[in-house]
DNA sequence: AACGCTGGCAACCGCGGGAGG
DNA sequence: ACCTCCCGCGGTTGCCAGCGT
């Protein structure tokens, strides 16, 4: 049985709103206040709207002081570096956006930003010659196309989640399920890659474990360097070549190791030969029907399951919205607070 | 000029969580 | 402790203008 609607779908008009509507609903709350409650607001005004779209039309549209386009290059900053740190939690990002509204930010992430970005990762992702020699190398292919997309997610929440937080998931093994061996592979590639960096423009621990909150970070500047990541992600034009297989004594991920950018491009390509392998029938099989449950997402990923394929993203999303969920505010983002979050996660794996 | 395609945006939908009874 | 109501959020849908063929 499903929630009783919020209104009386028949008698309500949907679509968009006419200036008469408009001026209705601004002239009654700019002089009585919403009243606390919008679902009782369009009886008052005499309008025959949900109370939930006459919400969503005052603060996205109505209200004073909203800035409509025209996203500045700084406000594109915020918005990239808030999204790589927190993901689409589109109400904190566009709290610090003063006049902006989480459904602008939303839609021009979705409609721009994220391809002005992404596309670009992809463009340089394939001149790493990644699909040089790979009968996939085709871009119509679904599963080159999922593949890609599943894991730009991936790489956006490792980039900052496995390396740049003290207190994350991937920060923790004691915590982490059991992997099957070629997950640990990849989880070790990671480590590695992230132990032997010494570049200072890249993502690291250390950099979180001051005491400098994110509210800090947001007020003096964009952090530097999830921006410096993107930058690298679109200009890197180095090519590597990539073994297809993970080698049993990898240290692939040594051979650019004075630069972490490059590194996290090594990560993703030791997956990305996984998964081509995979494809091809190379990867791992699966010895019992536990396994197979358990690790479909490699199963599925061959198959070009896109749920899937976000396996991994939304497991190391949860200490985010752990994090996040405790607080909605980024002024109590403290260490503290990760520890927090840290014990959350440990509840959570002891269950 | 007509048609189809695409991108951008406004609005809707359903869910989770908090507040209050 | 439980239930109900409402708010707020993120994901999704649908419309429409602009563009290409």
């Amino acid at each position: 049985m499903g929630r009783a609607p919020c209104c009386d779908k028949a008698n309500v008009k949907k679509g968009p709103w006419s200036p008469e509507e408009d001026a209705r609903l601004k002239a009654y709350i700019e002089e009585h206040g919403t009243g606390g409650n919008w679902i009782a607001l369009p009886q008052k005004i005499g309008l025959k709207r949900c109370g939930k779209s006459c919400r969503l039309r005052w603060l996205n549209y109505l209200r004073p002081n909203i800035k409509h386009g025209g996203f500045s290059e700084e406000e594109d900053n915020i918005i990239c570096n808030l999204y790589i740190s927190i993901g689409s939690r589109w109400s904190v990002i566009a709290a610090q956006l003063p006049g902006r509204t989480d459904n602008d930010i939303k839609n021009y992430w979705n409609t721009r930003l994220k391809k002005k970005l992404l596309g670009k990762r992809k463009q340089s992702h394939s001149n790493n010659g990644i699909n040089s020699s790979s009968s996939s190398s085709n871009n119509d292919d679904p599963k080159e196309v999922l593949s890609n997309s599943a894991l730009e997610r991936l790489q956006l929440h490792m980039q900052l989640q496995g390396f740049q937080n003290p207190f994350s998931f991937y920060s923790h093994p004691q915590l982490w399920p059991k992997l099957h061996p070629m997950q640990e592979k990849i989880v070790q590639t990671l480590q590695s890659l992230n132990n032997n960096t010494q570049n200072p423009h890249f993502l690291n621990p250390n950099d979180l474990q001051s005491t400098t909150t994110n509210t800090q970070l947001l007020q003096s500047q964009p952090p530097k360097a999830a921006t410096d990541f993107f930058i690298h992600q679109q200009t890197n034009t180095n090519s590597i070549s990539l073994p297809s297989k993970i080698p049993e004594n990898s240290d692939h991920h040594q051979v650019e190791s004075s630069s972490g950018h490059h590194q996290v491009s090594n990560f993703m390509q030791v997956v990305d030969g996984f998964l081509e392998d995979h494809n091809k029938g190379e990867g791992f099989m699966a010895q019992s029907d536990e396994q197979v449950a358990e690790f479909d997402w490699f199963k599925e990923v061959g198959g070009c399951s896109k749920n899937s394929l976000i396996w991994w993203g939304q497991n190391n999303e949860h200490d985010m919205r752990s994090a996040a969920s405790s607080s909605n505010s980024w002024d109590s983002s403290s260490v503290l607070q990760s520890e927090l979050m840290f014990q959350d996660f440990e509840l959570g794996y002891n269950l």
